[in-house]
DNA sequence: GGGAATGATTCCCT
DNA sequence: AGGGAATCATTCCC
């Protein structure tokens, strides 16, 4: 009994739910008793250590068997929050990490982390893809492959090990406190706060983990990359449309940005490749084609003419949807055009080699503006057909737009008439190169 | 194996 | 910055 009103004298201004009234409570009036009770206490807790040990344990069920205790915990569990903890759990609050964000980006784009077979797969299609390749690196290829899949087995291993620790540890500091609960204040909200603070720690060392992991993809990619240095032909197809495009523009083979950006995706170059290197592959190979062309135009005849009927054909076949599409529309923008945007069969200089192929002249370049559905389809008809534009009554032609000098941008404006019969070399004659 | 083809690089020019 | 020209280095093809 004495105990009890030990205990009840402790509890100051506390009501039995346990809510703070007041504290320090000066209860009637007398300081100096207040301090005896203190006293009191201390001494008692000091005591417990000279007993033995089941005097202590005796005393320490006593008082969690206390009908008081729940409310003195929940009080000193409230001025534990309005205390320093409460402060420290503020700081504590991580906002999400940029550089953690970044990590766990590439790693998922590099196919480390995320699903199994997809992001690996993806990266190293990416990297084949880079390089513009067939089958025949597949070794490589594999190799590289095997490499990753070591890193991502490795990092998930690690990443497993950690996670099980940490759960571990959690699990083992929550039953712990949970423990100590029982004789100290401990809320739940610091045992959350406990738990996340060894989470944090587990993050920090996780991060290490991705960090150590990106780095090791990074030396593998560029290993794997530096080994790609060496020259390797486009595939097939890869060439086909870059000739396409070369072709059918030849007048102004200059692809805009957004064009070799259209043209690296169609051919499979990744925009990753591209930025590895001073010039884009598609700008190396426009560059080294026009070179090779306007030194040896004879040479490339063959292949002029083969890509003139092909996009001839392209043509026609653009040309019967449209006028299967005008018959169902309204008039709607022609969309013929030359350079700039990509724009595969159907647009700009493709006429003019098909011209060389049938022995007649269309204007190498026809603006198109104020043109009519009507008129384009029209003209693009007669185009493909093989015979001039009569209603553009122009019929300028500058062969493969190179002009005089061997050089290819005077061609965009033609401004001189050559000869009206060129037949089917006519995709380069004027040569002087 | 050797020459042709071809992609990349470098230097220079505009 | 982008292109031309020369050149290198590698791959392809006979």
């Amino acid at each position: 009994m004495e105990e009890q009103s030990h205990l009840m004298q402790t509890l100051g201004g506390v009501t039995l739910a346990g809510h703070l009234v007041a504290l320090p409570v000066p209860h009637d009036g007398s300081d100096a008793r207040n301090k005896q009770d203190i006293g009191d206490i201390l001494h008692q807790i000091m005591t417990i250590t000279d007993q033995s040990l089941d005097e202590a344990q005796a005393k320490k069920h006593g008082l969690s068997c206390h009908r008081m205790k729940p409310a003195l915990f929940s009080v000193l569990c409230e001025i534990k929050e309005k205390t320093g903890l409460s402060i420290r759990g503020s700081q504590d609050e991580d906002p999400s990490d940029p550089q953690l964000m970044r990590l766990d980006n590439m790693l998922l784009a590099e196919g480390v982390s995320g699903p199994e077979k997809g992001g690996g797969a993806a990266a190293v299609a990416a990297a084949t893809a880079a390089v513009g390749v067939g089958a025949d690196n597949a070794i490589e290829h594999s190799d590289y492959r095997a490499k990753l899949s070591q890193i991502r087995q490795i990092y998930h291993t690690e990443l497993e090990k950690y996670e099980q620790a940490c759960n571990e540890f959690t699990t083992h500091v929550m039953n712990l406190l949970r423990e100590q609960s029982r004789t100290r204040p401990i809320s739940p909200k610091e045992i959350e706060r406990m738990v996340n603070i060894i989470h944090r720690k587990f993050s920090s060392i996780q991060m290490q983990l991705k960090q150590s992991t990106c780095e090791a993809v990074m030396i593998l990619r560029s290993r794997f990359l530096d080994a790609r240095r060496k020259r390797r032909n486009f595939s097939k197809q890869a060439t086909e449309i870059l000739n396409e495009y070369f072709y059918s523009h030849l007048s102004n083979p200059y692809p805009s940005e957004e064009a070799k950006e259209e043209l690296a995706k169609k051919c499979a170059i990744t925009v990753s490749w591209k930025l590895m290197k001073k010039r884009t592959v598609v700008s190396n190979w426009f560059g080294n084609k026009r070179i090779r062309y306007k030194k040896n135009i004879g040479k490339f005849q063959e292949e002029a003419n083969l890509y003139a009927a092909k996009t001839a054909v392209t043509a026609t076949q653009a040309v019967a949807a449209a006028v299967q599409n005008s018959q169902t529309n309204s008039p709607a923008t022609p969309s013929s055009g030359s350079s700039g945007s990509y724009s595969l069969p159907g647009s700009g200089d493709m006429f003019m080699s098909m011209s060389g192929l049938n022995g007649s002249y269309q204007p190498a370049h026809v603006p198109n503006t104020g043109q009519t559905q009507g008129d384009s389809i029209r003209h693009a008809i007669g185009q493909s057909l093989g015979y001039s534009d009569g209603l553009r009554g122009n019929p300028l032609y500058s062969p493969h737009g190179l002009n005089g000098n061997g050089g290819w941008h005077d061609a965009v404006t033609p401004s001189s008439v050559t000869s009206p019969i060129e037949g089917a070399n006519s995709v380069h004659s004027d040569t002087s190169n």
